[in-house]
Order: C-alpha cells, then sequence, then structure tokens
DNA sequence: CGCTGTTCTGTTAGCGCTATCCTTCGCCGT
DNA sequence: ACGGCGAAGGATAGCGCTAACAGAACAGCG
C-alpha cells in the first residue's frame, strides 16, 4: 500500500509550531537525542566535552523541554500539593515561585491546598487522596505541626518540610542554618561595636526560633559579653508583639544600641516603636530583622535583615518529592534527606554603629 | 488467542504501575481506543448505546485520563506566562495561588517570568517565545506599561491586564470598579462622621490611582462636602511616600480626621506617623487603605481597607487566557474581554467616627 | 441494484521525551 | 596479547493519548 502516495511531500506531521525538541538540539550538537536528555537530567556518564556542546546547543536554539512529554515517558505523572495555612504572604509569593519553578523543572503537577487545622487531619488525607496527591509540601508553620506530620508520614506519600529547626527523621527537609545565620547576624552588630543587644525571640513553637535565639547567645559567648536576660524578649513572629517587645526593650533604665529581631515584621515594629520615641534608626537604635520578606524593603530605613534563599529552597524541596515518588514507584525508597542551603547577611540602612560605645 | 499479531511480542514495556489506560477500557467495552477517546471529549458522533457501553467500562475500571499524554496528543499544550517586575510581593503571592488554580482548572501550564524592563522589550518578547509562551498575563504594574502591552500584542499571543483601570483595547482584563470602591470607602468614612477626610494618592503612571481618586471626590461631592486641595496629597504607592505625605497631613493647621490612603502600605505608614505623634489611631485618626494586602494585618491596628478578590481576578483572567489560545488555536478568535469582579468594604479597626464631630 | 451521501467506528502514525537495551572504546591486570 | 570491565553514547521502542484519515454500515434515490 503506498503510504506517501496523494502527495509526494511526506506529510506535515502534526508538529506545533511551538518550538525545538530534543531531536532539534541533537542535531545541533552532533549527539543523539538520548544524550541531550542525559545533560537535561543531569545525569552522570557524560563527558564534560559532550555536555557543553550540548548545553551550547540547547542555550543557543532556547530549547525547554516540554513537560508534558517528559512526565509520559519518564517516571510518569505526579502531583504534588503544596499545603499551607496561615500565609506570611510575602514568604509565601516566593515559595509559589520557588515550587512552580521546581514543579515545572521536574514536570510535575502542583497543586495549592489550604489547610486551616479546622478540618481533622483524617479529612485532609481523604481530600488529599481524592486530588490523586502524590506528595505534599509543608512550608511553615504547617512543617512543625507534629499532628500533620504523622498523619502525612502515615500515608505511603513522601512529605518535605522546608523551613523547619529540627526535621523529621521520616521527612525530607531543606533549610538554612538558622542558628549559624542568627550567630553571623549578632556578630556583625558586634564588630560595629554594639555590646548591648537586645533580642526578640519567635513564635516558642516554632524550632527555628529556639536555634535563632541559640545563635545569638552563641555569639554573644563568643565575644565574652554575658547575656542580660532583660534584654531577650518573647514574641510569636507578628508585628505587634515586635511592638510589645519593642517598648519593654527601649523602656530599660539602660536600653540596647541594637535591637535583633527573629523576624521582618518583629524587627519593622522596632523601627515604628523608635519613632514613636523620637530614636533614629539606626543613628539611636540599630534594627535588624530576619527572613528578608518584603516587609523589609517596604519599611523606611530598609531592614538589614537575614535572607533565606526561599524560592530556592522550595525548588529544591519540590525536586526533592519529585525525585522520591519516582524512586518509590520505581521500587526503590529515596531516603529522607535533609538539604542546608547558605543564606547572607543582607546589610540596609537600618543598621549602624552605635553612637557613644559606652 | 495471541497477544498483538502484526508485531513480535512487545518487550516488556515499562507499564507504570498507575491506572487503567484506554486501551483496558476499549478492550472492556468491546470498542476500539478512539471511540474510548471520543466518549471522553464528548464529541459528537457516537451512538447512544456505544456511548453506554464505555461509560460503564470506564465507571467500572475506575480510569483517569491522563493530562500530561492528552496534552502531548493533543493540541491542549498551552504555556501561559505570569510577567512579573516589582516586588509587590505580598500581592503576588495571592495573584500566584489564583493562577496556578486557573491553570490546573483549564490544564495549561503556568510559567513565571520576571522581567524589570532593563532587557529591551524585544528581548523579553523571544524570551517567551523560546520558552513557548501561548499567552501573557500582567499582573500589577506591569499591566499599565504601554510599551510592553504594544510588544505584546504585536505578537499573536493573548494578554491578560489583571486590576488595570483603563483595559487596552485588544487585551483582556480583568479589573475590580476601583472607582466605586474608593467612592464606597470615602462614603463610610463619611457615614461614620467624617467631614474632613484626607486623601494620599497613588503612584500617578497607574491608571487605577486617578479612578480611586475619582471615587473619594465623587463621595465627598454626592455628601455636598467641598474637597480641600490641601487634604489631598501625592503619593507612590510606597511606604515612605506614605509617611511624607502622613506627616504633611498631620501638620495642617487643621488636620484631618481620616486619612484614606490609596493602598495598605502608605495606610501603615501613616498609622506609624499618626503613632509618633501620640495620636491615637482610631481614636484621634481614622486610617484606612486599599488593597487588602498582608499588610492590612500585619500593622496594628489592622487596617480598614478595601479588599479586591485577587485570586479569583489571577484565576478568571487565566481561564480566560486559555479560553482565549485554544480558541485561536481552532481558527477563531475570542474578541478580548473584560470583566469586572466585585470588590468589599474590610472593616477592621483602624476606623472609629471622629472623636468630636465638628 | 448501483450510486451517492451520512453517520459511526477503526487504523495508523505520531506528540516529545526517556527506559532499556546495545555498541564502542579506552584502560587495567596478568 | 587477552579478557574483562566500566564509562560514554547510540538505537529503538514505547509512555497514553488524539489527529487524520480510512473504512463500514446504513440511509435515500433514481
Amino acid at each position: 500500500m503506498g503510504r506517501e502516495m496523494g502527495k509526494g511531500q511526506p506529510r506535515r506531521g502534526r508538529r506545533r509550531g511551538s518550538g525545538p525538541t530534543v531531536s532539534d538540539v541533537a542535531r545541533a550538537a552532533g549527539v543523539s537525542q538520548m544524550t541531550v536528555s542525559r545533560v537535561i537530567n543531569r545525569e552522570a556518564n557524560v563527558r564534560e566535552e559532550t555536555r557543553a556542546k550540548v548545553e551550547e546547543a540547547i542555550a543557543a536554539l532556547g530549547y525547554v523541554p516540554d513537560p508534558a512529554a517528559r512526565s509520559l515517558a519518564g517516571g510518569g505523572q505526579c502531583r504534588i500539593a503544596l499545603l499551607y495555612s496561615n500565609p506570611s504572604a510575602a514568604y509565601l509569593s516566593e515559595f509559589l515561585a520557588g515550587s512552580i519553578a521546581g514543579a515545572a523543572a521536574s514536570g510535575a503537577q502542583l497543586g495549592i491546598e489550604h489547610w486551616d487545622g479546622a478540618e481533622g487531619v483524617e479529612a485532609l488525607a481523604r481530600r488529599l487522596a481524592a486530588h490523586r496527591t502524590d506528595a505534599v509540601l509543608l512550608p511553615p508553620p504547617l512543617c512543625e505541626s507534629a499532628a500533620l506530620l504523622d498523619a502525612l508520614t502515615g500515608t505511603d506519600m513522601p512529605v518535605a518540610q522546608v523551613a523547619t529547626g529540627e526535621p523529621s527523621p521520616v521527612a525530607h527537609a531543606v533549610s538554612i542554618d538558622d542558628r549559624a545565620a542568627a550567630e553571623a547576624m549578632t556578630a556583625h552588630l558586634i564588630v560595629l561595636g554594639h555590646r548591648r543587644i537586645g533580642f526578640i525571640a519567635g513564635e516558642p513553637n516554632l524550632t527555628a526560633s529556639g536555634l535563632r535565639r541559640a545563635g545569638y547567645e552563641q555569639a554573644l559567648a563568643s565575644a565574652g559579653i554575658t547575656a542580660a536576660p532583660a534584654l531577650i524578649r518573647g514574641g510569636n513572629f507578628t508585628y505587634r508583639s515586635g511592638l510589645a517587645a519593642g517598648e519593654a526593650l527601649l523602656s530599660l533604665s539602660s536600653p540596647p544600641t541594637a535591637i535583633f529581631a527573629s523576624n521582618d515584621d518583629m524587627a519593622a515594629a522596632v523601627v515604628s516603636v523608635a519613632h514613636r520615641r523620637h530614636l533614629e534608626v539606626p543613628g539611636d537604635l540599630s534594627v535588624c530583622g530576619f527572613d528578608d520578606t518584603a516587609m523589609a524593603i517596604t519599611v523606611w530605613p530598609e531592614l538589614t535583615t537575614i535572607r533565606q534563599p526561599v524560592a530556592e529552597m522550595a525548588s529544591a524541596a519540590t525536586e526533592l518529592l519529585v525525585k522520591a515518588v519516582r524512586a518509590r514507584r520505581a521500587g526503590e525508597e529515596l531516603a529522607p534527606q535533609h538539604l542546608q542551603l547558605p543564606f547572607a547577611v543582607i546589610s540596609r540602612d537600618s543598621v549602624a554603629p552605635p553612637r557613644r560605645s559606652d
């Protein structure tokens, strides 16, 4: 039977005008499709030289892998649910962007699920099952809920906690070294000449809070400064709690020359309190925060703070989950990974040397 | 009976344990895969009897079509890009959540693209093309960039603007009635007894700013109050501009009893200024914002503000784009739609009747 | 009965990618 | 030399689905 009878021209196929495909890249790089695939997936056993050639071709053609095709051919459909509760919204947006990128990169579907705890844990599990969820991504503060974690790890869905201080041994986790970060920030203040450094602790139920406080204390100890208990105040990560703690610290007979708040919201509140008392920031009082959320650059002066690579963390956690799901489907089990990403001290305008180093 | 005769014994396929496929259903129903596909897609030209048989088989096997395969095979692939610039991040998180939901609902892929304007418009267009973007979603403030809009609508990608005051005639748009919202908020203050109501305008380049101001003026006019020009101050949606405008308004010889800021950031700044001057909010000064971003409930007291259903708006815009892309592929053209979603006045603790209605 | 339409249903060939072989090649030890 | 081994990369066959076309079944009409 003459397949190409009517037209001498081979049938155009039903290519979407879309874009370059693996075979285009392969042709351009002078390798096989499979090698391109290997480069994309960062598999081993590809010579550096070959990899470079392929990457060049990818860049030149502006190639982007088709997620649909990937999940069809590869490990198969993978739906991961991002479970969130109380959105510290600035955080969530970066987190979402990261998850989306991670999901896109591994060809997974991302679903957003809200859970406020009112609905029981089992009801949640049922909901996830109905949505054919393969894995669950937990940003703070949900990643700290022991009940939730238990229920989730009880199912056969891999779970990833992001930014928890104390990862569960049965879950994947991505975080920064909160303790080292707090220590670095405190040390920074000490180097500038501050000696009376106030600290506003975070929500006591979150494990990261303890680590941040430990880092602060460690830095003081390393510098030979005795930590005055009066300089440490409790907070719960809200602006309002920062207001109260700030008032308390600045009402001391010998107030601190710098205040390190465990997050940006509380630091912003401290700035507000300082202004109310007609103290200049950073002239009369240095203030620093933690997280580098939108709040940090919203207030004036902009806050010196610790940047967590939230997007990267979310992206890494997402990819981890996809890998876990695929491994599980292949019959293996991916041992819980606990990644730690680097943080950075971001210097802005809310910190300066103390006016008189007494 | 033998397996498929034509081909040799298939080599141990790499079936995922997943679920039943079209061919399972087809075999169970005694029809071809194609017929099953037709039933799934509710195509015409399938006998009622056949359809019933297939549907029965689907139900019996618990078959669910694989979206990845569908979009690979069908033209279904649709990649929509969410283009964002400015870290108006609190807004973005809700926006993202909405877009994701919208994309999932219509089976589209969502990509996040950052653009700060440094890279030229054509470079951006090239990047989008390289990422096989089919349509572009523009949250504020990018949706106001005429240059960008021109460049984008010049391509054959559908574009949707979200929350713009003045939709382009060639783009889709989803917004709220900013003017009516500002009018409602102002009227609310008037009903409480305020007569000297300060207004902080938004970034003059954004069309929504003008509408909000017009709404404010309209409400005053309707109540027979003459708008004192001194009570209107310019701002640009930043906290810092709110600080300056707040200072100016409260320094007037006859200061306002209420200040309506065009967004929450500026309203938060006004609260801060008021506190610095030892004015109680809302006792001595009522303050209200606009947008209901995270900032509104971060500061204390929490802000009375206008809620825009950002997530719904993003979701609606996303679905609109998908529809437009599919229509275009089918050869038709979806005329630009301009949707307007309802807003709501959210009463919190930053507004009260004036102490003495003078 | 042929001849045209009109439904319906089946067949074939991919969509873009990766799993699973398989070949090739260089490097070691004896 | 030789066999053996592991790394690098190629060839091929699908993943589950649908577009496009090719029949088959059935109607009406001369």
